[in-house]
RNA sequence: GGAGAAGUACCCAAGUGGUGAAGGGGCUCCCCUGCUAAGGGAGUAGGUCUGUAACAGGGCGCGAGGGUUCAAGUCCCUCCUUCUCCGCCA
């Protein structure tokens, strides 16, 4: 959520901040509710604090045995026009909160206006394979390999699914593994989250209102939840409603869980095997940390994903993204991709972004300033570390041989029990 | 899923209708002392409005939201969470 007195004192600049994110809004009728509603305001704790003066004085008047009926009046009349002040109050409050929200986070300052098409890449890793021989796409490479069925998971669940088996499994299980030891490594703190997850959690991450179409909602659960499309909305609430000490801060998690998306009618007809389905497994890197430290965490999140593709050996790009493709929530996001030959373009594995105090504040997310030993709102930042689902395809036909075997990623090999290689089998 | 009990500040906790929400512990600052101590004082949720240079005042605030009342931590209703017991179950 953007901070309303920053909108307040200064709209025109907050409004030319929000088009570079593509987003044209008006705020002169929001500024007269807020005006409006603090007259309102004043005028009712004028009566309120008449109100208390009133009734305090009943007990001590009952003991000198004098009348009380004409306060009790004068309070009931009072009691009217707040009623009719706090209701008025409220409805403007609720139009203010509803507008405000809806909001999308405010885009840094460097960052370039537009979409997509103004996304810049600013490093690239490795170089792209050569092949003496026509190399096969991923599709055709985990069939052949018995890495995936697809068939079966169209029979069990239907479109938009896979199935890893066998060694399929096990270099899925590897990759997680790799990441994970990784992560550990750096000090991050090992989360497991539920799964399904409240209303008030989607709100809080930014998901809720706008892409409330998006998730996945439980039909039998009452009030009703919604399954999570990243540990990234687990994380964001886990220190929801509270005030953290400063020196705990940076807090670094990571956490693994599927991720459950919906994406209706998103498919394109070249993303078939695993680019795109509605469940794929991802880990996460967070951090909640004080402001003045968050760019400085933000480059920690990015080299972080970085170093983890670099270290699988592919050839990939770091991209910084246009104001208009960030996330709805965020202020700056880099994306990392990886080339998928078959495709000739390069597809997100990761996505690091910084919310800054977007998150915190519909969270009420705070940590203590020891300085000013003020409450300050934190700042919060999550970045894959990684998404596996597209790293399969780009392992695979990346590191494919003449024969149809693929070789495995050193840094995987111990975590696959010592196999450096996958070889084609006979369908089962 | 059924029955019962509970939720007050960093922690423990008093408070069943009437002034600023007892008291302790811990922590922070100050004073006194002077070194494995002890004592005294102050502070210890946040949000927001008005004026302001620091600051002062007012409203709200006892799990959340309603209700009764001149007045609610206290009484009533709904919900959430925790604990105990019962049932069911991987």
């Amino acid at each position: 959520m953007i901070d309303i007195n920053l909108i307040k004192n200064n709209p025109q600049k907050v409004k030319e901040a929000l088009k570079k994110k593509n987003w044209d809004t008006d705020f002169s009728e929001l500024l007269q509710q807020i005006k409006m509603k603090n007259k309102l305001q004043q005028d009712n704790d004028l009566l309120k604090e008449e109100r208390n003066k009133l009734s305090s004085q009943v007990p001590i008047i009952k003991k000198s045995g004098g009348d009380v009926e004409s306060i009790f009046a004068k309070v009931k009349s009072i009691n009217k026009n707040i009623e009719i002040l706090d209701k008025e109050i409220s409805e403007l409050d609720d139009k203010i909160f509803q507008f405000v929200s809806a909001l999308p986070n405010l885009p840094d300052d460097d960052l370039l206006p537009g979409g997509k098409e103004n996304n810049q890449a600013i490093r690239t890793f490795g170089n792209k394979p050569f092949f003496d021989f026509k190399p096969k796409n991923h599709v055709e490479l985990c069939e052949s390999l018995g890495l995936i069925d697809y068939e079966r998971a169209a029979k069990i669940s239907g479109k938009g699914t896979w199935i890893y088996t066998n060694e399929g499994a096990r270099l899925e299980w590897a990759l997680l593994n790799y990441f994970i030891s990784e992560h550990l490594k750096d000090g991050y703190t090992f989360i497991l989250p539920p799964h399904i997850l409240n209303y008030e959690s989607g709100f809080v991450a930014g998901q809720f209102p706008k892409f409330k179409e998006d998730v996945f909602w439980l039909e039998n659960t009452q009030p009703q939840k919604f399954i999570l499309p990243t540990a990234e909305t687990a994380l964001v609430n886990f220190h929801r409603n509270e005030i953290l000490s400063q020196d705990d801060l940076p807090k670094k998690y990571f956490a693994y869980t599927p991720c459950y998306r919906c994406e209706a009618g998103s498919y394109r007809t070249e993303e078939r095997g695993m680019i795109r389905g509605y469940q794929f497994n991802k880990i996460e890197m967070f951090q909640y940390t004080t402001p003045e430290n968050s760019d400085l965490a933000f480059e920690e999140l990015v080299t972080k994903a970085e170093k983890l593709v670099e270290g699988l050996g592919l050839h990939f790009q770091t991209s910084k993204l246009a104001a208009g493709d960030c996330s709805h929530s965020m202020a700056r996001t880099y994306d990392i991709e990886v080339w998928i030959p078959s495709m000739g373009i390069y597809k997100e594995v990761s996505s690091a972004s910084n919310a800054r105090d977007y998150q915190a504040r519909r969270g009420n997310i705070r940590f203590k300033d020891k300085t000013t030993n003020k409450t300050r709102f934190c700042h919060i930042l999550n970045a894959s570390g990684l998404a596996t689902a597209r790293l399969i395809p780009a392992i695979v036909e990346q590191f494919q041989n003449k024969d149809g075997s693929v070789n495995i990623p050193k840094v995987l090999v111990p975590f696959m029990g010592g196999q450096t290689i996958i070889k084609p089998k006979s369908k089962q």
